[in-house]
DNA sequence: CCGGCATATATCGATCCGACATACCCGGCC
DNA sequence: GGCCGGGTATGTCGGATCGATATATGCCGG
């Protein structure tokens, strides 16, 4: 699942910015399973204008700055259906938490409860928003999906909340602090 | 969360090969939030070793390829302790099935149906192989994890097998034959 | 006996991320 | 008044990473 069919993807459901795309992937409902940067997004958005799968028009603002608004195109379109057809990638999970926690019993307790504690509240904002997102004015494939983001989310938060103590209390006792620098 | 430390974390428990590593990756308890690929552990082991924080040897099989044994180094436990205390990285969790289950009602129904059983058995081979990981023989850091990943991917698979005839519902109902090629 | 599979290492092009550069306006603050 | 931080907006660039491929060997089944 690449960066062109993503971007595909949110055109499909109307016109937007490379901005906007971006803030969709940090902010949106969708934010769950969905990334991209900046580094990635503008320049596939302009593979794409020059593959004719979309087109583009500058939109002056005042107060802000001059913004470039995608449109998916009528071959666009195509081409997106196209590529949701083809064979489906790998659902890829990575959690630099997770590794850290694996070896919680090398490190102060500090540490331990700090990370876990931004993790927590991380999660939890993270939460509200895809709870937040009100189920009118969303198609039921929509609704769907962000309800299996809803369940998924929901247990990591509460496992979290439930055992994070426990794992505190396997780190270690004595920051040594002969050991900092 | 760079490779270098995926490879640094799973020497601390015991000498592996490139290979091995992989394996881990891909078939391990950890599968679930940890990846990497040939093309990225391969060069990240080269260069530990040649920072001093991996140490390797070559053992000759017979009936296989000669392979190439890493080990951590005092230096590469000091590293990777040091590395696990820097702040961490975003979780990220990038799944197309997603994806293509929001726009379920473009796509024909034997085609929604075929990637959402595909998908149910994907994840259900990988939920057996870390439910079957007992908890003997492991630490209680390394439990905790498990049970974090036990719990998500729990109620992925139960949310998928209650609600997937759902989805295939809103898939188109023909299939439209004049428009395939 | 030949093709497929598992083991094992390694490279390479394409993709993608993360940090930075640039630019403008707004609001707060000393 | 000046200055800094933050939001909006587009884009580049180096490095990290992926996915496919190359190479080699030996085993097993048809």
């Amino acid at each position: 699942m690449n960066v062109r069919t993503l971007c595909l993807s949110i055109l499909h459901e109307g016109d937007a910015t490379g901005y906007e795309i971006r803030r969709l992937c940090v902010d949106g409902e969708c934010s769950y399973f969905i990334e991209a940067s900046f580094g990635s997004i503008y320049p596939a958005l302009a593979r794409l204008e020059s593959e004719g799968l979309v087109s583009s028009r500058t939109e002056q603002q005042d107060g802000k700055p001059t913004k470039k608004v995608y449109s998916i195109t009528p071959a666009g379109r195509d081409a997106f259906v196209q590529e949701l057809s083809e064979p489906l990638g790998e659902e890829t999970f990575r959690s630099p938490f997770l590794l850290f926690a694996r070896f919680a019993h090398l490190l102060p307790r500090d540490l331990v409860e700090a990370r876990a504690n931004e993790f927590l509240r991380e999660r939890s904002e993270r939460n509200k928003i895809v709870t937040a997102a009100k189920a009118t004015s969303m198609n039921a494939c929509d609704a769907w999906v962000i309800n299996y983001g809803r369940a998924m989310m929901g247990v990591a938060e509460e496992y979290l909340r439930a055992h994070m103590h426990e794992l505190i209390a396997l780190a270690r006792a004595e920051p040594n602090k002969d050991a900092a620098e």
